[in-house]
DNA sequence: TGTACATTTGAATATATGTTCAACTGATGA
DNA sequence: TCATCAGTTGAACATATATTCAAATGTACA
């Protein structure tokens, strides 16, 4: 910031700068969530979810439907299960995966609604 | 893809895998949304699109209300304007901005859930 | 016409991100 | 024990992205 332009403009009102700051999430809940958007910013990533919404599945599956190398999936598991959208359970030498959010499919619902009109 | 890995391990049935084909959608429309998950990927465009929830607002009033240059706040409205989620008008010097979409707050709202639980 | 202000734009920069590759772990079973 | 297969990992690479800066538009108004 080497600008520090408070405009004489100011259209908007008080209360709505209090509306704004008052309804508006705080930096660290933004950050979170905006990490959580980034899940589903990748065609990648939303194929593995629209996958796992059918059934659980082995990372060998997944690759295998998508036409992606293992490892790939594999690195976008991992980026999935740390923000809580899928887990894992180990069976053996296979290890499958399932969504672990009930809004995954609201979230993508939407967001189809949206590119579809 | 270097390696053709269709596995031996093969835990789903054919029926899941024609179920997945049918319902994923299409190479495009995939890419459409992620592109628009992308816009909701960034913190400082989500606090934009929290800013114009509250209220339509110039491009001034959003940079002051942020802490951020105008440079900056203009470059993202126009990303949010290409995607379709925000629309403007021009009154004289000042330029308005507003949400465009319904499914915004939806979408935004979700995100929420997921994040603060 | 000239100044001031709101906004846009493009180039430059630094940083983040997705995929590949090769090497690794861990489980199975011959 | 050794070979094999499922999956993970880290480094390397190319690409995408957010912000900054300086310069350019466009409008109002003196």
């Amino acid at each position: 910031m080497s600008e520090m332009d408070f405009c004489e403009c100011t259209v908007i009102h008080d209360d709505v700068v209090a509306g704004v700051k008052k309804r508006m999430p705080d930096e660290e809940t933004m950050l979170d969530l905006a990490d959580l958007f980034k899940m589903f910013a990748d065609s990648t990533r939303i194929k593995i979810i629209c996958a796992l919404l059918e059934s659980e599945m082995c990372v060998c599956d997944i690759s295998a439907l998508l036409g992606m190398t293992k490892s790939s999936i594999s690195h976008q598991l991992r980026l999935l299960r740390q923000t809580k959208l899928v887990k894992n359970r180990r069976e053996g030498k296979i290890v499958y995966y399932s969504l672990d959010d009930e809004h995954v499919k609201d979230i993508l619902d939407r967001g189809l609604s949206h590119v579809r009109e």
